[in-house]
DNA sequence: GATTGGTGATAGTGTTACTATTATTAAATA
DNA sequence: TATTTAATAATAGTAACACTATCACCAATC
């Protein structure tokens, strides 16, 4: 049986929805592998306009601008996240297990699931860790939480905040622990890549396993 | 009796030692009022000329770009921060204190050290929240690291581990939990005043204070 | 058969991120 | 005092970026 998951994105963040044509999926698509290869920095649509065989103008005709394009990239990250934390818990009882199971999806190259992904989740991965934090870290971001762009990141950290609870449900900062896992899962691992002085990694360690095992170890330092 | 800090910085960071004359230092302590306004995304090296009244060509004889400009500032910042931790703890005899202080130092508000600050340092303090992750999120972090730009942030948290295993030698994570507690100060306070539902603070509770005792919370959970 | 919607092609504007040149002035040195 | 030098101001210019606008084309649909 064939399907596909789709995760619908608030529609403020795009002018046409992307998923209705063509044109639109190849714009999501090969931004992902563009970002992931240049950076968000140096990405421009002109360039993506250019690698897929398209121009400018009609790249404007979905997304306002690139920021907004790689809040929609993220977005689908995040509910697809959140579907596989829903999806991956469904029958686990014990909670501990639980918080480990989030920690492996928080660390680990998701599952690509049925091989027959729109998207290049790997990469998906690496945008996330590098350029996540770039999507709110603005001035304007007072505007861009009215339009309720970051639901999905917040659900993620409620769903995990509730995981939280049911550990320790006298533990008083829940939803702060759980960004920070979120966040830290990122930090350390683009650390442990990049500024190993920063963690205390092996060489040869690889980066998500080491992290999944830091952020277990905190957790259950935390709640006992 | 009239002293000022100094604080040197990598001179990889700059073409001319900001240090080295008036306008340097005009465009140093500019830029962070600029930043700290507009953010570092607006922020131009136009504006700023404008701002000071000199021409743009003049700071490029400073700065090669802006991301070395802000390089220079955050590093002038964890100097600073560094001295701060050194110079509270040089009495303190109980780790347990120790840490906290070094809690207090990474929420609060730094002191204007003698009130003939060179640079605004509150304004430093919103530039580090919002704008520090951005200095190494970058593709081109191998390059920047082999120029030792991040020396004064390494330190700092090599100074935080070695306070973390006076308190539990046994601890196997001193760096990773160290550089996770800086990165949660910012993006807790960030998120504690700008996406609440990331966080568990109570309307009207003021970030830093709410942070403050979130870590504080944490360490002695995790170290105990 | 006429209308509509999506796309491509092209052009244009204002801003950003620089680089280069030349003139002016102040300080250091001969 | 004259002369070199160094720092800055003034100006100009370029390539890339972040858009906006217009028009022509084609395919589907009413």
């Amino acid at each position: 049986m064939e399907y596909q998951l789709n995760f619908n994105v608030n529609d403020k963040i795009y002018i046409r929805d992307p998923e209705s044509s063509e044109l639109g999926r190849q714009i999501v698509s090969k931004a992902i592998e563009l970002i992931h290869e240049i950076g968000y920095e140096h990405f421009t649509f002109k360039k993506l306009a250019l690698e897929i065989g398209t121009t400018e103008a009609s790249i404007y005709r979905y997304f306002k601008n690139k920021h907004l394009l790689l809040i929609y990239i993220l977005n689908w990250y995040w509910s697809y996240l959140e579907f596989l934390v829903m999806f991956q818990l469904k029958n686990i009882g014990d909670p501990r297990l639980k918080i480990k199971t989030v920690i492996q999806l928080l660390t680990s190259e998701l599952p690509q699931n049925s091989g027959k992904m729109k998207y290049n989740v790997p990469y998906l991965n690496q945008i996330v860790i590098t350029e996540s934090s770039k999507v709110y870290l603005v001035k304007e971001i007072k505007e861009i939480n009215q339009a309720e762009v970051f639901k999905p990141f917040k659900d993620l950290c409620n769903t995990i905040a509730n995981i939280i609870l049911e550990l320790d449900a006298a533990y008083p900062y829940p939803h702060s622990l759980s960004s920070t896992l979120i966040e830290a899962s990122h930090n350390q691992q683009f650390f442990s890549s990049h500024l190993k002085r920063l963690t205390d990694v092996k060489t040869n360690q690889e980066a998500s396993v080491y992290v999944a095992a830091y952020l277990e170890d905190l957790v259950f330092r935390v709640l006992r």
